[in-house]
RNA sequence: GCCGGGAUAGCCUAGAGGCGAGGCGGCGGACUGCAGAUCCGCUUUACGGGGGUUCAACUCCCCCUCCCGGCUCCA
């Protein structure tokens, strides 16, 4: 089945075909590092690592790229606020980042191209521009001169006359026109700066994307990726640079982007100051809930960050573990299949539609809110069949495992589940409480047997009596 | 002003011209020393309002109300 994808260009679904044949190019628009990461950008970067991950689901070879804003007007104004070198500081967020991106189990980006690690690629970008017509220099830096493009505002839907009357343009000391936008700064009296030919300076934010992107990717691509809130300028800013650099259209095939975080109404941003650090939630939830609270939304949506739909996230989350605890208990007293009855029948059917319904679902412009729904009837199938059923048959409980795997590698979840093997001592030591308190609870010590559940509860083992005994689960979420 | 996205049962989320919405929560039952998990049933005649098209609209068209976002800081 082919992949559709809504495509801001077009503002339509488009069957997704990359330029060169099982391999995908994306670039996905990173942080300018100067603060902690907020939920609004794990929102995006989760949503790109499960379009990512189900792309290579999908057997693409995928190269992913994300870059690094570590030279910019909200770092200098940040370093200068707490006397700490602009460098410094952009170094320390970068790890910051990196560090939460890695807690939230995204996948790594193959390349990081850094802003101040390109300066000689930017100039030399800027240098093109300005040979092609396109870029000219004023008193404070070389700018962009829009209404040479003519094709500026496709992405954005901007009509430069429009744009004019939306009062925000600013003319600027340097500009011909006030549209226009800057490629290099020319640097002021103790800020951070490069030589080049137009002087000492810095570059513009919109270039170091456009130089980046193609040095890594080429000159044309397959994805590119950020918040909604990069549509305009940014993206349109890009689209114009590159476009006249390398005369090649379109640069970008496929424009994905994500909507926004909502606080009570409100984007969730630094100047509004509602927003949560991914470190103060992941104090509070895992990552695996977190991730699943932003996947329960379809990417293009506006997410509401409330602290009950996270709650939710977690109920559902741990309502799956169950399952596939159940399972795996299960799996300890199943048989070989030597026949299967009605209900293996009805089980199987149930993972295989499921299955199916995952995949179109995904399919159709990685819509992860509908796929959720297959997985929880697989979890019910499970449950009921498992109830159902004295003695469980082995292949349709695996075939019911292997679903959740896919899932989970889709999905970046489950991981507790399926990670571990080989800590058989620690099993065996599970057991041997169990054992303990069972004799505990024949004498009616409940207080003693009940001091053992709470303990191991504490570390992550869950005991549930029932009419077989005593099972145990490993609590992830 | 221009451009875009929304309003779905108590709550959160999908979807779609006729055909099962998924989850959460709540209630009742089974199981139980308690807890937990699980099963069964109920909450459930869901689709902002008004027109129209149609044999049939929650879905298509028009109008309206309300909400949100972008319009050179932003993921």
């Amino acid at each position: 089945m082919d992949v559709k994808v809504y495509n801001t260009l077009t503002r339509e679904k488009e069957v997704f075909v990359p330029l060169r044949e099982g391999e995908v190019r994306m670039y996905v628009c990173g942080p300018t590092v100067y603060d902690y990461t907020h939920l609004g950008h794990a929102r995006t970067y989760v949503a790109f690592d499960v379009i990512r991950r189900y792309l290579e689901h999908k057997g693409y070879s995928v190269l992913m790229v994300m870059n690094f804003t570590d030279i910019d007007d909200k770092i200098i104004r940040r370093a200068n606020e707490t006397g700490e070198d602009p460098k410094e500081l952009a170094n320390r967020f970068l790890k910051f980042f990196l560090e939460d991106m890695e807690a939230l189990k995204v996948k790594p980006a193959d390349v990081y191209p850094r802003v101040t690690e390109h300066i000689q690629e930017i100039i030399d970008f800027v240098k093109k521009l300005e040979e092609k017509g396109y870029a000219y220099e004023g008193n404070d830096g070389v700018y962009f001169e829009v209404r040479k493009f003519e094709d500026y505002g496709k992405l954005g839907k901007i009509n430069l006359e429009e744009l004019k009357k939306g009062a925000r343009v600013e003319p600027g000391e340097g500009k011909r026109n006030p549209e226009d936008f800057v490629l290099w700064k020319k640097a002021k009296p103790g800020e951070p700066k490069w030589d080049s030919p137009w002087g000492e300076g810095r570059p513009g934010w919109h270039i170091e994307c456009s130089t980046m992107s193609t040095k890594y990717l080429g000159e044309q691509f397959d994805i590119h990726g950020g918040g909604n809130d990069l549509i305009f300028p940014h993206h349109e800013n890009e689209i114009a640079q590159t476009e006249a650099c390398t005369g090649k259209k379109p640069w970008v095939r496929y424009w994905l982007h994500t909507g926004f975080v909502m606080v009570r109404g409100e984007k969730m941003s630094k100047s509004l100051g509602n927003f949560v650090t991914i470190r103060e939630l992941l104090e509070r939830y895992s990552p695996e809930v977190l991730r699943f609270f932003v996947l329960q939304r379809h990417y293009r949506s506006p997410l509401d960050y409330t602290e009950e739909g996270i709650q939710h996230a977690k109920n559902n989350l741990e309502r799956l573990y169950h399952a596939i605890e159940n399972l795996r208990i299960a799996l300890e007293k199943a048989e070989m299949p030597f026949k299967w009855g009605e209900e293996e029948f009805e089980l199987y059917e149930s993972i295989r539609s499921a299955g199916k319904r995952f995949h179109e679902a995904m399919d159709d412009d990685f819509n992860t809110a509908e796929a959720m729904k297959p997985i929880f009837e697989v979890a019910n199938a499970v449950n009921a069949y498992i109830t159902k059923v004295e003695k469980p048959k082995a292949s349709v409980l695996r075939k019911a495992l292997e679903f959740f795997r896919m899932i989970g590698e889709v999905f970046g979840l489950f991981e507790g589940y399926f990670k571990e093997e080989g800590e058989s001592r620690e099993e065996e030591l599970i057991e041997l409480l169990i054992q303990v308190r069972s004799e505990l609870r024949k004498q009616r010590n409940f207080a003693l047997a009940d001091e053992i559940r709470a303990k191991l509860r504490e570390m992550g083992i869950q005991l549930e009596d029932g009419p077989q005994g005593t099972i145990w689960k490993r609590i992830n979420v």
